[in-house]
RNA sequence: AGGCCCGUAGCCUAGAUUGGAUUAAGGCGUCAGCUUGCGGAGCUGGAGACCGGGAGUUCAAGUCUCUCCGGGCCUGCCA
């Protein structure tokens, strides 16, 4: 719609001209100056060529100059070494952006295009509540939805529920035989309860008690049998599984279905996949050795052992499970599934109910699996497998990684953890050393809640209290998205109770401040209405708002190319500081010459209705005062 | 031992895809300012980095290659 529109442009012309001079083709880009005396756009082709030209890089900028032909909007310069430069005439940058409307927006991103796309995030074990790493996930995942929603893919936001795994065979251990109630003391979220209260001392019992650690091989047993247990089990995942929710509710994170591991081990696909395995000699029974009488797969990778897929005792080992998810993710095998709404909401889940199967979310054009760095090995191995089918054609499955949030020395000695000599401590869900999304977000509320309420103490103790929470929210999301997914982030309490700077209010804080010279003035001018709109917006201060502002359907471009929430995150705080700058040196309300004013305020109403968008993306709720 | 990832001011973090042109950008902290002015959760300015060390490729390297150092993770017939 706005840069990205010029960079077609410029694009189209250039390919135009070099063919016309008969330069040979070469893979070059139009891109982003970053000294804008420069003007906005540079390519570096004439480098590029000067090798195989035999020409200085100078006189091939000069040669492609002069053939290239724009309208007024577009001039082209060479400087230097050899760039051509492109400047785009403010006055046709400023008036385009300050239009900008989010269905000619969302048309210029289109770059889904329909394609059909399955998102899997979250998936935490129904044994324990979310802490803060799983926030990380759900930040990531969610946000990663919005963005690819956004740009046009038809997409499917799936949560993986393992119910049947060695970790919620120690809950029920607790309760069947460890003594612990099914009902929480003082009304305790039961995700909570379950993960503070059984999950870590039900281990701390297995150490010296010989007979309960066996009934854990017995109920995991029992889990994948149409037992009893499997059936105390549903029950209990379900309940956990809700609380869990709950939470991910309060964050604002939306999934469309949940996928049971249940389902998939009492599906048939496992006996499809098996046979397809073996048939394509993807695995292969191992007949001396260590592994003799397993069926393994032999990966490519130097030096990788070989991965085990059946035991040789006939039972599948966890990887089983993820083969079929992941061949059923992208459709190489059918429906496996029928859908029911969970908990009479709009979220469906998988069942093996016979019933009309009204959905059907396998067979993507690409899966995207976002799961921490830990897991990568197994991933890889996932992917490698799924390349040997047949019938895998041009079906794409990703592990999208990222790295763990850690705690700080500091919050650790606060947990009572004991962190000796190092630096940074590893959350343990089994250990107890974690600390609990709801814990860690009512931490930080207490803290906006003062802040608010010495801002508006005439308010209403639930407009405080509410503002308070939508703030905290935006606070630590902002907080665990800023980072890009390859850097550890090391958890401080201290730090994240920090409301000013590169934070989730200050953009907030932007926005109330927006809002609130819109809600001042008497009426909201139309860009019709003012005369040159462009020489009263042309302070620097003024032409970096606007033109980075122009910048946004790149961005949104090249996050979603890049997988990058952080590059969405930055680029509104960067905009809210330009957006600020301006504040303190162009007054709006208080300007007298009314031409001028109406161009302000309209930049304003422009401004605010970009954030809207870029807050909506990173799943932060706007808040017109704070 | 092998594989993967990280290393940019005191601390944290950007610097995208495919190397490109200002004094390498921002936040925290620190120092100095700004409010009878549209919300100070803000703004302006200062100090602070030879981009972990070394070599190489190139007209051009924070960015690519190699190597070394430091840190993290993974490597189960557990899930």
């Amino acid at each position: 719609m706005i840069l990205r529109k010029y960079k077609s442009i410029i694009k189209d012309e250039m390919d135009r001209a070099l063919k016309e001079i008969n330069f040979p083709e070469v893979d070059y880009q139009i891109k982003e100056n970053t000294n804008p005396e420069y003007g906005e756009l540079y390519t570096n082709i004439p480098f590029m060529l000067s090798k195989s030209l035999k020409k200085n890089p100078m006189d091939i900028a000069n040669e492609i100059q002069k053939e290239l032909v724009f309208d007024q909007s577009i001039i082209s310069e060479v400087s230097k070494p050899g760039y051509v430069n492109f400047k785009i005439n403010y006055k046709n940058l400023c008036e385009e952006t300050l239009r900008n409307e989010i269905t000619q927006l969302k048309e210029s991103v289109n770059i889904g295009e329909n394609q059909k796309v399955i998102l899997e995030h979250t998936s935490v074990n129904p044994n324990k509540a979310l802490h803060i790493g799983h926030a990380r996930n759900l930040f990531i995942g969610d946000t990663l939805a919005r963005m690819l929603r956004f740009t046009g893919y038809d997409l499917t936001v799936m949560n993986y529920i393992d119910d049947s795994g060695l970790q919620v065979a120690d809950i029920i251990v607790g309760m069947k035989y460890g003594g612990f109630s099914e009902i929480p003391e003082n009304n305790m979220k039961f995700d909570e309860y379950a993960g503070d209260k059984i999950y870590v001392k039900i281990n701390e019992l297995y150490e010296n008690d010989k007979e309960l650690a066996g009934k854990r091989e017995y109920v995991l047993k029992e889990l994948e049998k149409k037992s009893e247990i499997r059936q105390y089990a549903k029950e209990i995942t379900n309940k956990i599984l809700k609380a869990q929710l709950e939470t991910a509710k309060r964050l604002d994170a939306k999934y469309d279905l949940l996928v049971f591991e249940s389902d998939i081990i009492f599906s048939n696909g496992w006996k499809i996949i098996l046979d397809k395995l073996k048939e394509e000699k993807i695995i292969q029974l191992e007949k001396e050795g260590d592994l003799s009488g397993a069926w393994i797969f032999k990966t490519n990778f130097k030096n990788e052992t070989d991965k085990v897929i059946i035991r040789s005792d006939g039972t599948s080992t966890y990887i089983a499970k993820d083969i079929v998810l992941a061949a059923w993710k992208i459709g190489i095998i059918n429906e496996i599934f029928n859908y029911l709404p969970f908990n009479n909401t709009e979220l469906l889940a998988t069942t093996l109910d016979n019933i009309e199967n009204k959905y059907n979310f396998h067979n993507n054009m690409k899966s995207i699996t976002l799961i921490d760095a830990r897991q990568s090995r197994l991933q890889k191995i996932i992917k490698e497998i799924l390349n040997q089918f047949n019938d895998n054609k041009d079906k794409i499955y990703e592990h999208l990684s990222y790295e763990i949030v850690s705690l700080s020395k500091g919050t650790a000695e606060t947990l009572g953890i004991r962190t000796e000599d190092k630096k940074i401590i590893q959350m343990s869900g089994r250990k107890g050393m974690y600390i609990n999304v709801d814990k860690a977000l009512d931490i930080i509320k207490n803290k906006v809640y003062e802040e608010t309420k010495l801002r508006n103490i005439n308010e209403s103790e639930e407009w405080i209290d509410n503002t308070a929470e939508k703030i905290s929210i935006a606070a630590f999301r902002y907080e665990l998205l800023k980072n890009d997914l390859d850097k550890i982030i090391v958890f401080d309490l201290n730090n994240s109770l920090k409301l000013d700077g590169e934070t989730g209010p200050y953009l907030l804080y932007t926005f109330a401040r927006a809002t609130s010279i819109l809600e001042k003035s008497e009426f909201q001018p139309k860009i019709e209405q003012i005369k040159n709109i462009h020489e009263c917006l042309n302070q620097p201060h003024e032409i970096e708002l606007i033109k980075n502002m122009a910048k946004i359907d790149i961005i949104i471009e090249e996050s979603v190319k890049n997988m990058s929430p952080m590059r969405i995150a930055k680029f509104t705080y960067n905009l809210c500081n330009l957006f600020n700058s301006f504040y303190e040196k162009s007054p709006v309300l208080r300007e007298e010459d009314k031409n001028i004013m109406n161009s302000r305020l309209f930049l304003v109403n422009s401004f605010r209705n970009s954030l809207i968008i870029l807050f909506d993306l990173l799943g932060i709720n706007y808040l017109d005062r704070i």
